[in-house]
DNA sequence: TTGCATTTACGAACATCTTCGTATAAACTT
DNA sequence: AAGTTTATACGAAGATGTTCGTAAATGCAA
């Protein structure tokens, strides 16, 4: 009943949980140094997002040492789910086969992977025979 | 060399883009009683953002009569593969074959569709072959 | 132990988004 | 023509997101 409802990420916040994600429990330290590879930022910009995330409990942390651990509260796949959903309904009025049409013909995607999402097609229209 | 490059709508905007979109140039009154049948929102909080969105390049809008009518800039499909992309990034890391993995999998789409999908899928591969 | 480097905490500035109150202008009513 | 309705324009408040400067705390080194 008391179940506090995680809110999503903002497109900042991404960026420090695709990190975390990829890379495992980090101190902000890290985090900073990855970010700062591609773009500019300054430490107590990741260290404040990173707290604020905490609040928000987008990530959990140890404190056990001088340096925070910081690690992400939600997997990669339940945050994509989560996003979206929402996204199919701002941006296509809530199909997802038409966001899959336009996705498929935006970008390429190599062979291999249309294979596997024929194989995932069929394996979802067998369920339903 | 002075094009003006028209920026992402946010989730108000958008949600006036769709009613555009689907009903065509209309005015701001039309506008707002579309909105206002799924939530509250003022009169005037609609006017402003459309103003807004005029200002931005994203609706253009004849100012002839009393009332003006607003339009909708760039096409659904323009827009949805604009947001589409930068989701494609932020989100799923650049994998648009994640995303229609996701997508396909959260959702239930119709035989119909998914038909539709797979007759795209192998359209595609044809091309390549 | 004194000073230096590293870290967290706090607060504030600045931007953007969203909302709406109020003023002004234009058209319709009677 | 005076009053009512309906429209646009303007400005500003409040919410959220992003950035960073500065202070305080902690550990390390000389």
């Amino acid at each position: 009943m008391s179940e506090k409802s995680i809110p999503k990420p903002t497109d900042a916040e991404l960026e420090i949980l695709q990190v975390l994600w990829e890379h495992g429990p980090s101190p902000v330290r890290f985090v900073n140094d990855e970010l700062s590879g591609r773009r500019e930022v300054g430490y107590t910009t990741t260290l404040k997002l990173m707290q604020i995330m905490h609040d928000k409990g987008l990530v959990t942390r140890n404190t056990d040492a001088r340096s925070h651990i910081y690690e992400a509260a939600l997997s990669r796949e339940e945050t994509q789910r989560t996003l979206l959903d929402t996204f199919v309904d701002n941006v296509f009025s809530g199909s997802a086969a038409s966001l899959v049409m336009q996705a498929l013909g935006n970008r390429k995607a190599s062979k291999d992977e249309l294979d596997q999402i024929k194989a995932l097609i069929e394996r979802i229209e067998g369920k339903k025979d």
